[in-house]
RNA sequence: GCGCCCGUAGCUCAGUGGAUUAGAGCGUCUGCCUUCUAAGCAGAGGGUCGCAGGUUCGAAUCCUGCCGGGCGCGCCA
C-alpha cells in the first residue's frame, strides 16, 4: 500500500513542477527518519533550486502551499533546508492496507504474457549438493517467487551439465579406480545416498589425477566418449548424472524449491544446438577464425574493449588479448560457445527446440520436466521464448556471462543482450574454525585467511543434507525444550521441519548478494535474533491470540471488527500523533510490503525482503509487549488492535511465503 | 599487470549522496514469565564508518590516490 501512495505522490509532484516551473527534475522520494517527519519526503527542491537559482526552502514552501490535494495524503510540510514532508491520512491508509492484504498477490498472468526466465541451482550432477549450491538455489527460488508475486510469468530452469568434466571424473573413477561394471554402478545409483558415494569418489579421482598427469589422457578420452554418446562411459555418465539429479531434487524439495525445466547439456549436443548457433555466429561475423598468433586455428569472439579507443594512433590495439576462444583449434566447442547456443534458445532465437519428458513430481504436486533427445510428451508446456532472463550464477563467472551477452549483441540481438541479467552473488566459504570442526586439513598459508573456500573437488564443504539433518535435529530439541507440550502432537514433525528450513533459508537470504558468507554452524543453527524462527514465532504469537480470542470474544467484537473495516469507528482516536504514533508506525510498516517487494525486485536483492520480514516481526513483538490485546477494555480499541494484529499476520505470512518459509500454527 | 568486489561496534552484517545521538543481530552486563507462547521485551555498554586528499550548502555514501583482503583474467567448466 505504501508504494501506491508513494507513486501517487511522485506523479503529483512531477506534474506540479512541470506545470508551475516548466522544468523537470528527478522526483526522488524517501522514507524520513522519524514518523514526526511524515511518511514520504522529497529533497527535490534542492535540485530545483540549482536550476531556478532560488533558495530551496522558499521553493519548498511555494510547492507546499500550491500543491493540490493528493489522495491518501493528509498534509504537506516544509522541513530542514528545503525538504517536502508528506503525511499520510492515517485511517485511510490503515483501511486500504487491510483491504490490500486481504487481496494477496497480483493476478495470474495471461498464458501468453511476456516470460521471465530464471536459471538457478545448476549443480554439476556428479556429487552431493553443498551449502554453496544452497545459496544459489535459495536466492534463485526466492527471486522467482518475487517475480511471480509481482504478476510476472516465470519459468524456472535448472541447467544440468551432464556431459562435462566433472561427471567424466566420477565416471572415470567408476571405470578405473573402483572399478565397477555398468550393472554395479546402476545398483549403486539406485541405493540411497548415491550422491555421497560420488562425493568421496570425486575427491579420490581428483587426487588420483593429480598424482600422475598422464592419467589426464584417460579423462580426455572419457569426456570425449561422453560428449559423443557412445560406449560404457556414456552409459555410465547417463546413469550417474540422472541419479545424482534425482538426489539433488530430493534435497532441494526439502527446502520447497521447484523447477519447471531441467535443461541438459547432452540435448544441446545431440540436437545440434551448437551447429545452428555456429552457423549464425559465422554468418553474422560475430566470430572470426584466427589465422595466426597464439589462437591460430581457433574461432574467437572479439569482446568490445572497455578501454576508450587509444587516441591518436599510438599503441597497437592489443587485438587478440581481448579475444575469447569459442571453438578450439581441434574443432571442439568451449563451454561458452554452448552457453551462447543455449541462450539463443532461451530467447527463442534458435530455430531448434528440445524434446521433453516428465522427470520429477515435487511434493507440492508441481511437475518438473526434463529435456530429452527423442521422446516427446504431448503434454509438455511451451518452454523457452523468454523476454527476460536471470542467470543465478556466482560472481566468479562474471566474465563468461559477459561473453554470452556480447555474443547476443554481436548477433544483432541487442534487446535480448540487454535483457540477459547475470544475477550475481558471492560464494559461501567456511570460517577456519568451521573447516577445522569438519576435520579438513588447512595448509598453513590458508590458516590466517578470513575464510576457507568450499570445494567440491577437494570434498571440502558442508553437504546440504547433512546441514538440513542437523538443523532438524536441533529444531526438534529446541522445540521440545521450550514447549514440551507440543512434542508428539499432530503436525509436530511438520513444525520442526518448518523451523529448520526457516532458519536455513533466512540465514542464506539475510546477506546481500555481494557478501561472502563465512559459514559457521553456530550462526546457521541459531533460532534467536535475526533469524527465520524469530519471524515465524511472531506469527505463532498472533495465532495464539486468535485461538484464545475465539473463546473470549463476543458478537459485539465481531461487529466492531466490521465497523473498523468500514470506517465507522474513528481509528484516528488511537492513531493520532503523538500518542498514537507507535500504533501508526506498525500500521505503516505492515502496509509497506508492496514497497519492499518492489525494492527487492529492482535491486535484485532478496535480502531486502528478509530484512523487512524481520523488521515487521520485531515491530510486532514490541507492540505485543506494550498492548495486551484481548484484555483491552475499550471495545473499539480492542477491535482496532485485533484488526492490526491480523494485518500483521497476513503480511508476515506473505513475506515469509516469498522467502519460501512456512509459518506453523504453533511452535 | 588489468578488471570486478570488499574494508562500518569485540564478532556477523545493514545502510552507498541528504535531515540532531551512523543502525540491527550475536556476545557482555542489569531487569521482566500467577495476564494473548520468554524462540520474547526493556535498559546499559560498545564506532577516528581502512587511510589521505578533493567535490558539495551537506560525504559512511560521489571523485582521486594509497593501504589491507577476496575473486576473475585457460584451446577448464
Amino acid at each position: 500500500m505504501y508504494k501506491r501512495v508513494e507513486d501517487r505522490i511522485r506523479k503529483a509532484l512531477r506534474h506540479h513542477i512541470h506545470e508551475r516551473y516548466k522544468t523537470d527534475v528527478p522526483v526522488v522520494t524517501e522514507r524520513p527518519p522519524k514518523s514526526s517527519m511524515g511518511e514520504v519526503a522529497s529533497p527535490l527542491c534542492f535540485e530545483l533550486a540549482k536550476r531556478l537559482k532560488k533558495p530551496p526552502r522558499a521553493l519548498a514552501q511555494e510547492i507546499a502551499n500550491s500543491l493540490k490535494p493528493i489522495e491518501g495524503v493528509a498534509r504537506v510540510e516544509v522541513a530542514g533546508g528545503g525538504y517536502l514532508n508528506l503525511f499520510f491520512d492515517r485511517p485511510a491508509f490503515f483501511r486500504a492496507a487491510c483491504e490490500e492484504a486481504g487481496r494477496g498477490a497480483a493476478a495470474e498472468p495471461a498464458p501468453n504474457a511476456p516470460k521471465t526466465m530464471v536459471e538457478h541451482t545448476s549443480v554439476n550432477p556428479n556429487k552431493a549438493a553443498h551449502i554453496g549450491h544452497l545459496r544459489n538455489a535459495v536466492l534463485g527460488d526466492t527471486f522467482a517467487r518475487l517475480l511471480r508475486y509481482s504478476g510476472r510469468r516465470v519459468e524456472v530452469q535448472n541447467y544440468i551439465d551432464n556431459t562435462g568434466v566433472q561427471v567424466a571424473d566420477v565416471v572415470l573413477g567408476f571405470l578405473r579406480l573402483e572399478p565397477k561394471s555398468l550393472d554395479q554402478v546402476r545398483a549403486l545409483a539406485a541405493a540411497p545416498k548415491f550422491d555421497y558415494v560420488c562425493w568421496d569418489l570425486y575427491t579420490r579421482v581428483t587426487q588420483w589425477l593429480a598424482e600422475d598427469k598422464s592419467r589426464l589422457d584417460f579423462r580426455s578420452q572419457t569426456l570425449k566418449d561422453i560428449e559423443e554418446g557412445h560406449g560404457d562411459a556414456a552409459n555410465m555418465a547417463e546413469i550417474v548424472s540422472t541419479a545424482i539429479v534425482h538426489c539433488h531434487l530430493r534435497t532441494l524439495d526439502r527446502l520447497g524449491i521447484d523447477y519447471d525445466l531441467l535443461s541438459r547439456e547432452s540435448e544441446i549436443l545431440r540436437l545440434k544446438f551448437w551447429d545452428a548457433a555456429f552457423e549464425l555466429l559465422k554468418q553474422r561475423g560475430a566470430i572470426q577464425l584466427a589465422g595466426s598468433g597464439k589462437n591460430a586455428g581457433c574461432w574467437v569472439m572479439q569482446l568490445p574493449s572497455d578501454k576508450e579507443t587509444p587516441a591518436e594512433g599510438e599503441e597497437e590495439p592489443t587485438e587478440l588479448a581481448e579475444a575469447k576462444i569459442i571453438v578450439r583449434s581441434n574443432g571442439t566447442v568451449t563451454y561458452v560457445g554452448k552457453d551462447i547456443a543455449y541462450h539463443l534458445w532461451k530467447f527463442g532465437l534458435l530455430e531448434r527446440d528440445f524434446h521433453y519428458r516428465r522427470f520429477h513430481k515435487h511434493p507440492d504436486g508441481h511437475e518438473a520436466w526434463s529435456t530429452d533427445a527423442e521422446s516427446d510428451d504431448p503434454g509438455a508446456p511451451k518452454f523457452g521464448h523468454a523476454t527476460e532472463v536471470f542467470n543465478v550464477i556466482d560472481s566468479r563467472q562474471a566474465y563468461p556471462q559477459q561473453v554470452v551477452v556480447a555474443g547476443l549483441r554481436a548477433l544483432g540481438h541487442a534487446g535480448e543482450a540487454d535483457s540477459l541479467k547475470h544475477f550475481s552473488y558471492n560464494v559461501v566459504a567456511l570460517t577456519p574454525r568451521c573447516a577445522r570442526e569438519l576435520g579438513y586439513e588447512i595448509p598453513p598459508e590458508d590458516a590466517k585467511k578470513p575464510y576457507i573456500e568450499v570445494s567440491g573437488r577437494k570434498g571440502q564443504g558442508v553437504k546440504a543434507d547433512d546441514l538440513i539433518d542437523r538443523l532438524i535435529t536441533s529444531a526438534q530439541t529446541e522445540t521440545e525444550k521450550r514447549h514440551p507440550e507440543l512434542a508428539g502432537t499432530p503436525g509436530f514433525h511438520e513444525t520442526v521441519n518448518a523451523v529448520a528450513i526457516g532458519a536455513l533459508r533466512y540465514f542464506l537470504l539475510r546477506f546481500t548478494r555481494s557478501t561472502v558468507i563465512a559459514f559457521d554452524f553456530e550462526d546457521a543453527l541459531s533460532f534467536e535474533g535475526e533469524t527465520g524462527p524469530y519471524v515465524q514465532y511472531a506469527v505463532v504469537r498472533v495465532n495464539g491470540i486468535v485461538r484464545k480470542g475465539e473463546g473470549r470474544l463476543n458478537d459485539t467484537d465481531a461487529a466492531n471488527l466490521l465497523r473498523i473495516e468500514s470506517g465507522e469507528i474513528d481509528v484516528m482516536k488511537y492513531m493520532a500523533a503523538p500518542a498514537g504514533d507507535d500504533l501508526w508506525e506498525l500500521v505503516v510498516l505492515a502496509g509497506s510490503l508492496d514497497a519492499r517487494v518492489e525494492a527487492a525486485l529492482a535491486g535484485q536483492e532478496p535480502a531486502f525482503l528478509a530484512r523487512y520480514a524481520f523488521e515487521l516481526a520485531q515491530a510486532f513483538n514490541v507492540f505485543y509487549h506494550k498492548h495486551h490485546i484481548l484484555s483491552e477494555e475499550d471495545a473499539e480499541k480492542r477491535a482496532l488492535l485485533l484488526r492490526l494484529t491480523s494485518l500483521v499476520r497476513e503480511q508476515l505470512v506473505a513475506a515469509l511465503g516469498l522467502l519460501g518459509i512456512k509459518a506453523p500454527e504453533k511452535m
